[in-house]
RNA sequence: UGGGAGAUCGUCCAGCGGCAGGACAACGGACUCUGACUCCGUCGACCCAGGUUCGAAUCCUGGUCUCCCAGCCA
């Protein structure tokens, strides 16, 4: 198991806490904007801020940024509260909304007219922007920059009270129109929104902006590092200019590089698109990276954790390889996943010298891996079901399966030879005829004869039927996001194959819907979330065993 | 061409003036009642140019390239 390297971000909390900072206090917070579901790369958020503060004797607080009414909603509050205790965190009742801040803003915001460090424009919005400059030019100030305090206090107060309509005023932060940081050309701090607040309803009318809001509500909730992305890096000076001037407690924000992941995509607006344009069944589609996307492919909280560990943080743009993320679930998995025998894609198998009508139990590792988790008994009869791909009549060199006149192993039962092969009117192979030897039940051969391969295999009368959901990555290029063109066009067409007549050993038969478990050979695979029933099986491909034999026949190819 | 940030194996992350290390990927081998797992091995990087120094990925100077910023979004 690979220690966890260090980070920057750790470093700067190591040699705060040695130099006694904030008395050795660590306190951090996850600041969802209750707008859309959460996904990956909120999970490297969400382990980075909760997983720093356990490790420091600290707390993570769940905060909602909640301050733009027409965007967010209760079902989004819920989904991520959902979503963060899923991925193993706990916020032990420390849920705060930036939203029940409103008052105190608002009369820090009365604090900074008073002294002249704000004013109420009464531009519109197209003027404000006209007057902002560009970027390498300065801005230039509104004519209502120099209005008295009297005056400010005025026109704030009739803001909230609603006698203006949207768009008729907003408050300013008095800095400078000449700065070369946009943020600091007099950004707005509080528009007029008669919209009604999932939380507070139409108690207020006027809303604060999140550059002013996120200082402060870091600061009233006594946050020591104020964790965020790359792309606030310029509005830090804004940051540590509302909290000086309102001469508060200050922490102090360090910024990370988001997560990119090859094959996907993790913004927001693309996500939306995806669902919307219906290229996915929603938002917890197998193939989203959604946090209830990732869930229902079958990835445990456990892997995400452990991948968001292994992808380090820093403050570089990169692209993390999806194999990792792929190997952190196969970690997982391969320890705690039980083991159980599937067939996908089924040829019938009779066993000749084996009595008609007759069945017997075998007993088969429920995990190598784990020898805690039991046996259980599968049960063997004349006629089998093997997988298509276990059978060759004209095998290559390197294929070492089932061919006419070979002899392979059924895992946890007996040797077979394969003696005939029977075709329908079209040629396309039926079924196998085979013999086995009763010598080798179990697996092994008195004699000591090997075999160069084993496969699983199910009992014909006492199948479980299933459907079998295969995914794949979303995306057939690493960068779909990247370059010109629609994003959509890179779409893997076969992201999803649906099989059915899937047949499975018996133990499925009632398996619990999000219950894990490995298809010897084949993969992880998880009972779908929403579709599993015990009358229809549903089981989603989680992840591939890693199977070298696929490669080789790719190259043959 | 304003302001801010970043450049280390194919990818991601360490390093903080003293042998460039780990993980993933790739490749080869051992083992195997899962062609899985595990184990062993191989390949492979300091953006460029100067300078300081006994010694530079690290410090200095100058370049180059990439990313972010002109919402009354977060």
């Amino acid at each position: 198991m690979a220690s966890v390297p260090s980070n920057f971000i750790r470093n700067i909390i190591q040699r705060d806490q040695k130099y006694y900072k904030h008395f050795g206090r660590v306190a951090t917070r996850f600041p969802p904007e209750p707008n859309g579901y959460l996904h990956l790369g909120h999970a490297k958020s969400i382990c980075l801020n909760f997983g720093l503060a356990a490790e420091f004797g600290g707390t993570c607080n769940l905060r909602y940024d909640d301050t733009n009414p027409a965007r967010e909603e209760l079902e989004y509050v819920e989904s991520i509260k959902a979503d963060v205790r899923w991925l193993g965190f706990d916020w032990e009742g420390r849920e705060y909304y930036a939203s029940d801040y409103f008052e105190q803003l608002y009369d820090f915001a009365v604090q900074l007219i008073q002294e002249g460090k704000a004013y109420v424009d009464s531009l519109s919005a197209e003027e404000i922007r006209e007057h902002r400059g560009t970027l390498t030019e300065p801005g230039k100030e509104s004519p209502c920059r120099n209005r008295s305090v009297e005056e400010n206090l005025d026109l704030f107060r009739r803001m909230r009270d609603g006698e203006f309509e949207d768009g008729a005023h907003v408050l300013r932060a008095k800095i400078d129109m000449a700065s070369g940081n946009m943020n600091l050309r007099d950004p707005t701090i509080y528009r007029i929104r008669k919209v009604a607040h999932h939380r507070t309803g139409d108690q207020w009318c006027i809303y604060p902006m999140y550059d002013y809001t996120h200082c402060i509500s870091d600061s009233l909730e006594g946050i020591t590092h104020s964790l965020c992305t790359l792309e606030f890096e310029d509005h830090r000076p804004l940051y540590d200019w509302v909290l000086d001037e309102l001469a508060v407690y200050h922490p102090r924000q360090i910024e990370f590089a988001r997560l990119n992941l090859s094959f996907t995509v993790l913004s927001k607006r693309k996500l939306i698109r995806l669902v919307t344009e219906g290229h996915v069944s929603g938002w917890d589609d197998p193939r989203m990276p959604t946090i209830q996307g990732v869930r229902r492919r079958g990835y445990p909280a456990g892997a995400i954790r452990t991948f968001c560990d292994r992808i380090g943080v820093a403050k570089r743009d990169s692209v993390v390889d999806f194999a990792l993320l792929e190997h952190c679930v196969r970690e997982d998995l391969n320890r705690t996943a039980p083991r159980v025998m599937g067939v996908l894609r089924p040829l019938k198998v009779v066993i000749e010298n084996y009595p008609q009508g007759e069945s017997e139990e075998l007993e088969a590792i429920n995990n190598p891996e784990d020898e805690g988790m039991g046996i259980r008994k599968v049960p063997f009869s004349r006629e089998l079901y093997i997988e298509q791909d276990d059978f060759m009549e004209n095998p290559p060199k390197k294929f070492f399966r089932l061919a006419p006149g070979r002899e392979v192993r059924l895992r946890y039962a007996y040797f077979i030879t394969c003696r005939d092969v029977i075709r329908d009117e079209n040629g396309e192979i039926t079924e196998l005829r085979c013999t086995y030897d009763p010598e080798t039940r179990g697996g092994d051969a008195p004699d000591g004869r090997k075999v160069k391969a084993t496969l699983h295999w199910v009992s014909a009368p006492h199948a479980a039927d299933a459907e079998v959901r295969l995914y794949d990555r979303l995306f057939n290029t690493e960068s779909p996001g990247a370059g010109k063109g629609d994003f959509i066009e890179h779409i893997n067409s076969d992201s999803l194959e649906v099989l059915t007549g899937c047949k499975l050993e018996p133990s499925l038969a009632d398996a619990a819907p999000e219950s894990r478990c490995q298809f010897e050979r084949l993969g992880y695979f998880c009972a779908d979330l929403r579709d599993c029933r015990p009358d229809r099986l549903v089981f989603n491909r989680t992840v591939p065993l890693r199977d070298p034999w696929a490669k080789i026949a790719k190259k043959k190819k």
